[in-house]
DNA sequence: CTGTTAGCGCCTTCAG
DNA sequence: CTGAAGGCGCTAACAG
């Protein structure tokens, strides 16, 4: 219920810089009709002029009520004479009223927003993954911030204290490639805020994460190239500082072991995932005395790029080299061969996340508890690894 | 000044739900020690007790001060005894204070945030102009809030009105592909609340405006397609109602006409740009009598579903079709053949839009001037156009 | 049904 | 240098 009214009569009323200002009133005194008129009235409390924008007090002072009857009216109260609300609703609608969420907010001590930190929104992943937080988060009621870290550390840390200030109800967070320090998490924690983490999490914050299955994402793309008969398959892993490089980078070495194929150190790049180095790595593979037969890369970003340099230097895919990605990024459709990759129920990610963190924002602190949602991830086979 | 500080040194006090709740506090008293004391004390104002995050006033009461000269403190104001300041710093610091941006904002009647509302950001043009934008909203101490209205005209509005009751010191805009009607918008002129359109643009508001010359790229694309010997050039163009599409479109006829080429109007056809779409009107095209010998599409990512449904049939790129899109999206690299594209400076385009809109906040609202920027674009050439 | 009072957390005069 | 008081816009008791 409140929810519905809160996004569609959400009224604002943002104030502004030292600008001239019109402010509208309605002159105490008998002025009880409904055309509305404005007035120009200096504002007598503050030296310099500011812009105005209306308040329930404009309305009430115009039909003469009390603000609070005003209130009342616009938050649909049962306790209002329908004549009186509809005057407040019409007068409200032609002056242009919006109400003042940061007022709102002050006063419940709630601001009805969650707040996403992300390392960056450029690969489709994350953009999608916001999207199925949106989603849920306006079912709700929420409004959604944004904050993007950029992967980097600094940032994250500046953003997670944005959200603070901004008193934001909640915040869904995946971490920058490389964040090693938890501390401006932990403060939510602390401060009792829901935090829940996704794809990037981190182990040592006791939250509820939504992942997916990454070794076994990783168990079936390696698999996949050892059935299609590689068997010199070499692994660009992320940072051993993201838990799921190394669930990844377990989940291939697992289906190494299980297929009886030595695990070789110097086929196992870990990297920062700034794909600059990708390209020095991938390089690096090709080049060596015996060179891998299949790439699997920790991401799509990864893969493509992998791809890229492999195309260009001339070697047939997947005959010389077969390449597996991870996510099911935009782009793994479009390059040639079509890169065969895991793909992730991205938006359901974004879905779960949200839910998680509204569960904790609806209920007691003390009944929290640190589940771990895992999505199924699938392989999705194109030309990368087996000829059309 | 102000900036860097509100930067570093933001304190948050999100307030919560219905929780349990531990609140500090100083015993009134002779406490004046610097050792950090939380006792447990229930909240006497509400029945239920809430979630207590630690304001000005907890730390006033520990360290016997009133919470003007904590406030002071905490701003940086000259005026405080350096001691005083310390211990104040110190014991936010322990305390884990932070500042409640909700409070701040509402009192002052501004809220340090710029809002950005875009038709969607799961291509790679959007979500770039955005870091463009928070590049430069970040150095001046703002907020960036975040909207994507899904290319509906009733999210968009939508988003307008949470903008509005989020108080945002000001907006950045751009349509999504169905908006007629700009009521919603034409709400912040009238509230005095600075809007600066960027890439979809309407003129029926007159705000400073952000684009990239779509006339002149348009009639570059098109006058390539000519110069590598087409003559058949069809243009697959976006809907009338965007300003972008129109000047497109432009730019495609007279090229044409420079150059004595007839304008075919079965030749051209104007989209909503919902790709699935797209896919009919290719195929449509590809199926004419005298099909195009050439594809001038709106943007980069109708050229691309163009190119895979061209690549599918088995035709030849670009002998017997060539293909070149607007924007240099992410994914134009990757296909093969490479598309010839226009490339936006789209991280300039963010960083011009949150410039101007920032100068408007900055200025009297008199002074306000409708500027359009037209930024440059630059011809791509890529295997689609020319053989490698 | 409606008016009055108080308070959300902070900053900003106005007085010492 | 510091304290007291008032207000930002709104909602929530508490009286009529």
């Amino acid at each position: 219920m409140k929810h519905c009214f809160q996004l569609h009569d959400r009224l604002w009323v943002s104030a502004g810089s030292r600008m001239r200002e019109r402010s509208c009133n309605g002159g105490g005194g008998a002025s009880r009709n409904s055309v509305i008129v404005l007035r120009v009235v200096p504002n007598v409390l503050t030296p310099f002029m500011k812009r105005h924008q209306v308040t329930i007090i404009d309305i009430a002072r115009q039909l003469n009520l009390s603000k609070s009857t005003v209130s009342r009216a616009l938050t649909g109260h049962a306790s209002v004479k329908e004549e009186t609300r509809q005057a407040v609703l019409t007068l409200a609608r032609a002056l242009d009223y919006q109400r003042n969420m940061l007022a709102i907010n002050l006063s419940s001590s709630q601001s009805k927003t969650i707040g996403i930190i992300v390392p960056e929104f450029v690969t489709s992943f994350f953009p999608v993954v916001i999207m199925g937080a949106q989603e849920i988060a306006d079912q709700a009621g929420y409004t959604v911030l944004i904050c993007q870290s950029n992967e980097s550390y600094e940032t994250e840390v500046a953003n997670a204290r944005a959200m603070l200030a901004n008193r934001v109800d909640g915040v869904l967070v995946s971490l920058t490639r490389e964040t090693r320090n938890f501390d401006h998490l932990a403060v939510f924690q602390r401060k009792a805020i829901p935090l829940v983490f996704f794809n990037r999490i981190c182990y040592d914050i006791d939250v509820p994460k939504v992942v997916v299955d990454d070794y076994e994402g990783a168990f079936k793309a390696t698999e996949h190239l050892i059935q299609v008969g590689k068997r010199r398959i070499a692994h660009l892993a992320g940072p051993m500082s993201l838990y799921i490089s190394r669930k990844r980078l377990e989940g291939y070495k697992d289906a190494l072991r299980k297929h009886n194929l030595p695990i070789i150190d110097d086929l196992i790049i870990s990297y920062d995932l700034n794909l600059d180095r990708a390209k020095i790595y991938v390089n690096y593979l090709l080049d060596l005395p015996e060179p891998p037969d299949a790439l699997f890369a920790v991401n799509d970003p990864t893969a493509l790029e992998a791809l890229k340099i492999i195309k260009a230097q001339g070697l047939s895919v997947p005959d010389q080299i077969a390449v597996v990605g991870f996510s099911n990024d935009y782009g793994s459709s479009l390059i040639e061969p079509g890169l065969t990759t895991i793909a992730q129920p991205t938006r359901d990610i974004g879905r779960v996340a949200a839910q998680l963190l509204l569960e904790q924002i609806d209920s007691e602190t003390t009944s929290w508890k640190p589940i771990t949602r895992v999505l199924k991830t699938e392989l999705i086979v194109r030309g990368s690894t087996v000829k059309p």
